[in-house]
RNA sequence: CGGGGCGUAGCUUAGCCCGGUAAAGCGCGCGGUUUGGGACCGCGAGACCGCCGGUCCGAGUCCGGCCGCCCCGACCA
């Protein structure tokens, strides 16, 4: 490619919006231009990136039986109706209407295309298991895109389903995937870790996110380097400290004037906050037959640990969690500040007690009367709850749920994920087959998807310097930049036409531009390898061979040029399989 | 959706508080001089100052509404 011809400027100055390093770049180096809030156009430099990352990921895919297809971006709104999905899902989800007035959806994702294939196509066992994936447009209308093409709108999604016919197989097939997915990361030069996260609502059982570690991510990981546990935060458990135990106590009311949090309760008596109990009130919505209604769950935990709404949503089922207003707090009975479930009506609250209360001897809990707190609360004594079960959010510090050392906290984007779906939405709509024995049967599907944009932005975010992008060769729009400078335009004009010969990507600058221009262009664009042709370097003996990351330059002989090159993407193409290397499975 | 910030030339910004008819640097076009790390000189094009309304003799500037963008939070199958 001509950079001459190129539909594609660098800007020398950063756009005001741009905070996060990869998305700075991305702008600067002509990669990416913005349409609207999580909107973007992909450049010719971007759009060859991101084509390489999908090469990588369609090879990926294809190592382990996946075969490609392609299903559509708009869906009938029966079909998400049928799985129920039409319902659950808010305004997130982009709907219209077509011209004869039924209701269409832009596809968030494409388990209930899959799922009507498979309804229409498998009938027997024999037919599977089975792998399909496709690399499609997904639309969801998200409330803050934010930070380049990490978090947008409108993106291209690796999404594979397995389809198999027991659990054994689901399980190879998750497995599979979770090698791959480290081989494809891999290969496109971005360290990863994959992490256990949240199944939601969705019924499975098992999922795990992949994690490019960074500050600017938007997921909080919770990880031990002692053991190698690693979990979202959503999902993360800990070993809690015990409690000294101790006879249970009679329960005693004390006085506590203007003492309405758990720190000031602890110091005020005296205590430390684990020897209190911590009330915290939300409103759930949870389904009820076709309905939806709102619960008041009462959580309990000890005073020294937090509330994990993620863990307090599923054990409740809740579709939504919100805090509870303090009038609603004030309809149940409790005193804010000072409640506590003793003496509560069970009718009107759900209450949820962590598991490390029961076996924490004599609590101070609120008495439900503002300025008065009750010593030596004890569940199973003083009340029971509807569920008893582990509700407490890990932080940094923890202890590591399976070797006891702290764990740390650190932040993550999350670039892929895979999930075991189970039978979820072939029940739905009724996507059986027959099994060995003459069953019908729901076929089990998961479903794995890989954010191709925000992998191109992990990239960069990984690979830069003051002076621009620092492309692994597996993701560079081309392999080298040739440049032409004065008195070597002709050197590079024959270089220019051998090297595309050989079948190697080259971008050559043949712009009428100084030399500065020209270098930090190249800086700045970040092409693994950089030939510079000039008057000097002829004088030299040939010309200037620069990878990107280096500071030096050495001379090749023009006749030799081509060979070169070829070895130095050889070894850079070495050095990135070199990464690929199996990956104990971690549940 | 809550909180905050910002919308002036393609980009980065000044001007706004204190109203008088828009400025600079970069980029772009032309000419000349330069020619290995974003050159220099000259000339030039380029802005309904986000939109609508109000106040005023007069609004980029003050007031109201709306829209858009960014950041934090909520949210993110």
């Amino acid at each position: 490619m001509r950079q001459s011809q190129l539909f594609s400027t660098t800007l020398r100055e950063v756009p005001s919006e741009a905070e996060v390093d990869s998305h700075r770049w991305l702008l600067r180096a002509g990669f990416i231009r913005p349409l609207a809030a999580g909107l973007f156009s992909l450049m010719p430099l971007g759009k060859r990136a991101v084509a390489k990352i999908e090469a990588v990921i369609r090879a990926g895919m294809n190592a382990i039986g996946g075969q490609e297809l392609s299903m559509p971006v708009v869906h009938p709104a029966d079909l998400w109706r049928e799985t129920g999905r039409w319902y659950q899902i808010g305004d997130e989800m982009g709907r219209f209407r077509d011209r004869a007035g039924r209701d269409m959806v832009l596809a968030m994702t494409h388990e209930e295309v899959v799922a009507d294939l498979v309804r229409k196509e498998i009938r027997s066992y024999r037919q599977l298991p089975l792998l399909v994936y496709h690399l499609q447009t997904k639309w969801r209308d998200d409330p803050r895109p934010r930070a380049g093409l990490i978090r947008v709108r409108e993106f291209t999604m690796k999404d594979s389903y397995s389809l198999d016919a027991d659990w054994d197989g689901l399980d190879k097939q998750y497995r599979a995937h979770y090698q791959a997915y480290f081989d494809i990361f891999r290969r496109c030069g971005l360290d990863v870790i994959a992490v256990k996260s949240d199944v939601g609502m969705m019924g499975g059982q098992l999922a795990h996110e992949f994690m490019y570690l960074t500050p600017i991510g938007e997921d909080t990981l919770i990880l031990c380097d002692a053991c190698g546990y690693t979990a979202n935060r959503q999902v993360a458990r800990l070993r809690k400290p015990a409690a000294a135990p101790a006879e249970p106590l009679p329960l005693e009311k004390v006085a506590t004037p203007g003492v309405n949090t758990i720190q000031g309760l602890a110091d005020f008596l005296n205590i430390s906050a684990a020897q209190t109990a911590k009330a915290v009130f939300m409103v759930a919505a949870v389904s009820d037959g076709d309905q939806t209604v709102d619960k008041f769950v009462f959580a309990v935990v000890r005073g020294d640990m937090d509330v994990n709404e993620t863990k307090l949503a599923n054990v409740v089922r809740a579709k939504d969690l919100r805090p509870a207003r303090e009038d609603e707090i004030r309809a149940v009975g409790a005193a804010p500040g000072y409640a506590s479930p003793i003496g509560l009506d069970p009718r009107r609250i759900l209450l949820v007690v962590d598991d490390a209360v029961p076996s924490s001897p004599n609590l101070v809990a609120g008495a439900n009367e503002t300025g008065y707190h009750l010593r030596h609360t004890n569940y199973g004594r003083d009340y029971t709850a509807a569920l008893v079960a582990d509700i407490v959010a890990a932080d940094d510090g923890s202890a590591c749920p399976d070797c006891g050392a702290p764990l740390r906290a650190a932040r993550g984007v999350e670039v892929g994920n895979i999930f075991k779906l189970g039978t979820r939405y072939t029940e739905a709509l009724g996507a059986n087959f027959l099994d060995k024995d003459g069953q019908s049967r729901p076929v089990i599907m998961g479903s794995y998807g890989i954010g191709v944009g925000r992998l191109l932005a992990c990239v960069a975010e990984q690979y830069h310097d003051d002076n621009g992008l620092i492309w692994p060769l597996s993701v560079a729009p081309f392999a080298v930049h040739l440049l032409a400078l004065p008195g070597g335009e002709a050197a590079a004009e024959t270089l220019y036409q051998a090297l595309q010969a050989a079948g190697v990507e080259v971008l050559f600058d043949d712009r009428d531009e100084r030399a500065g221009v020209k270098f930090k262009d190249a800086d700045l664009i970040g092409l693994p390898l950089r030939v510079t042709v000039s008057e000097r370097a002829l004088k030299n003996g040939g010309a200037e061979l620069k990878p990107r990351p280096s500071k030096d330059s050495r001379i090749v002989p023009l006749d030799q040029v081509v060979a070169t090159v070829q070895g130095e993407i050889s070894s850079l193409q070495a050095a990135l399989d070199q990464r690929v290397v199996p990956v104990p499975f971690r549940e």
